[in-house]
DNA sequence: AATGAATGAGCCTTCATTCAT
DNA sequence: GATGAATGAAGGCTCATTCAT
């Protein structure tokens, strides 16, 4: 005779992250409305019941996502920040690098294209993002652009329009392996990308 | 016996578009799933009975709504390439500009956020919207700077990921905007970024 | 070969007032909370979707059902009143018989039963169902034993209590009837109680 | 090592009756299907668990609840008949205010009011409810009217009848002010109700 | 061709009940 | 004895889809 396994176990403090997680990967692989709760909790290895022991509603579940996901992205993009010596390209380039390396192990991308996807729907939450993490990744790249400009390294651009310059083509090509990797014979890794993206930035196309 | 007047018109050769049409600013807003058809069918002014006369089901309206919208969009990119003389930089610049302003006056942009979003719920419809459009626009784009390298006029870089330096910056600006124009501070227009876009393809940041 | 039966028939007119008759007997019979949808409309002849066709929710089904049903009974009681010559006592036996009449051939009991059982669920209703219909009722009756008194017919009671003392027993015995009559073998018939409660009126029990 | 302090206390005696109360209060208050367990166990200073140390189901705590609250009811019942002199109506007046008085300081009117609403949902228990209660307490009041009528102290009126005239108008007024007294503007007290009922039951109303 | 009443499957949510701690 | 995390069945509600008119 065996030892019957328990039916479950208490795992009171694990179980928000584990929903989290499940929903995450669901949420942005599917969407908020295409994905069902039944499927999170399916994925989280506890029933639909407990998923509404520790958030209240879908919707709710949707922002606390998005807020835990952002949290970690925030501490990232804080840490990029420091002390700098030498030129300020070279701390540019680190920067894109890094960043680059964050948009490949972490749920950056992801979490990029379902606001993108339902900014319309959940808009305190949309204003929420771009306030905290938007706008602050914009200033850190704003800040090295502008330095460079002040040290007389780099051309004087309009600083706003540099820093989409700097960041949306990252962003684009992150955003758009995630949805169509799977199907676009073209496919360009992030990483191969940050580089000729910063040798772009720097030369130009011009021979 | 007078005759009477008609409840309704036969509008049969109209029906459809419009109902793509009022589906298409539906889908882009909430997208797919968060759309209903009672609403697709109000903004059209009809019932949703109605709906179901020119297409099976909500999917297939979907499916519907991407291909045709798509058309136009393959015929201007088409149209674009054509006879050029003089330098292939100042090409580039002129269809820079032409692209913008369809991204600015067409539902490209919103298409593009609407393909994002659903690429992984749609799979065949992403292989058809990657293979149709993308490729193509791609090409169209790939074209020039090759034919710059061989000139002699542009680096000799590798051509697909100066297709995407080309090609994603304009598009997130769009997509961006679609998305977080309601609360985004720091809103950059499409038209003003392609001309900035296109100095710093050619010129870089360097001093 | 026969002719298949439609699956459903258009009543549009007719779908409101079944829906709520249907839930007035359930509502009657098990109370709100453990009264189903499902139960309602298959008593209906519909689908419970089609019970969403006409109210916006349960509640609101609810408060149809007492707010429409309270309006004949409304009506009812009010054409009760109108020119009579003669003695008051007789007018109030009329009356008593007629409303007794009512309770055995209207849903009147039932209301009762039901408010009596939700008013504290329904705060609103419960003060509509005092305002519109409680205190029309008493209205009547205290009107006849305030002209009673002032004729010298009855003695010079309180006209609150003494309403209270013609109309609350005969409502008991039917409220009590509804819930226990299955299960009380003195079971007493409303109309044999109304000639009885308005003899004890009159001549109370002194020999 | 020192002697932890227990979490909780025993406290098998008393819980199941404060659970009973907690219960009662909120089952006369909401109905049955309306009362959730979480609260009952909240107002009686446990958790849902201990609930079912003491009850199988809900079903069953509501079986206890009416129990064991009629079983006071019952012995007060039973204690208000004895030894007795002098006019019956004395009896029956004295017998009138005690049961008024029971009614506004026990739960009985509660009690009534849940069965009236419960009883087709727990037959058995509105049998019980019935047989235990109903036809004891009728039995007293019919005793009485059967001895003052021998003693051609009262008219010969029909016991049945002239027992429900007795007891009902009390009993609907009690119920009455639990469901309706927020919202009633004419509410009235059961002690003043209660002597002027006997007074009505002597005189009645005529002049 | 068009309508919109009706359907019914499916999802979100609640809550009585169980059981690991 | 008590807890409260976890379950799972049930029910309210929505909405894509059908079909009588």
């Amino acid at each position: 005779m065996d030892t019957p396994q328990p039916r479950w176990q208490r795992r009171k403090d694990a179980r928000p992250a584990e929903i989290i997680e499940a929903a995450l990967t669901l949420f942005i692989d599917r969407g908020f409305a295409a994905t069902r709760l039944d499927d999170v909790a399916k994925q989280a290895g506890v029933t639909k019941g407990t998923v509404y022991l520790y958030f209240a509603n879908k919707e709710d579940l949707f922002k606390a996502v998005i807020r835990e996901t952002l949290v970690p992205e925030l501490e990232m993009a804080e840490s990029m920040i420091g002390e700098h010596k030498g030129p300020w390209a070279d701390l540019l380039r680190e920067m894109l690098l890094a960043w680059a390396n964050r948009l490949m192990n972490s749920q950056t991308g992801g979490i990029t294209k379902l606001m993108i996807a339902e900014a319309s729907n959940f808009p305190e939450l949309a204003q929420f993002y771009v306030n905290e993490i938007v706008v602050r990744s914009r200033r850190i790249f704003a800040d090295i652009i502008e330095r460079g400009i002040a040290a007389g390294e780099f051309r004087p651009v309009d600083v706003m329009m540099a820093t989409r310059a700097v960041t949306a083509p990252l962003l684009m090509v992150k955003v758009w392996s995630r949805s169509f990797s799977a199907c676009d014979p073209d496919a360009v890794s992030v990483a191969d990308y940050a580089a000729f993206h910063f040798d772009m930035l720097m030369q130009g196309l011009k021979a």
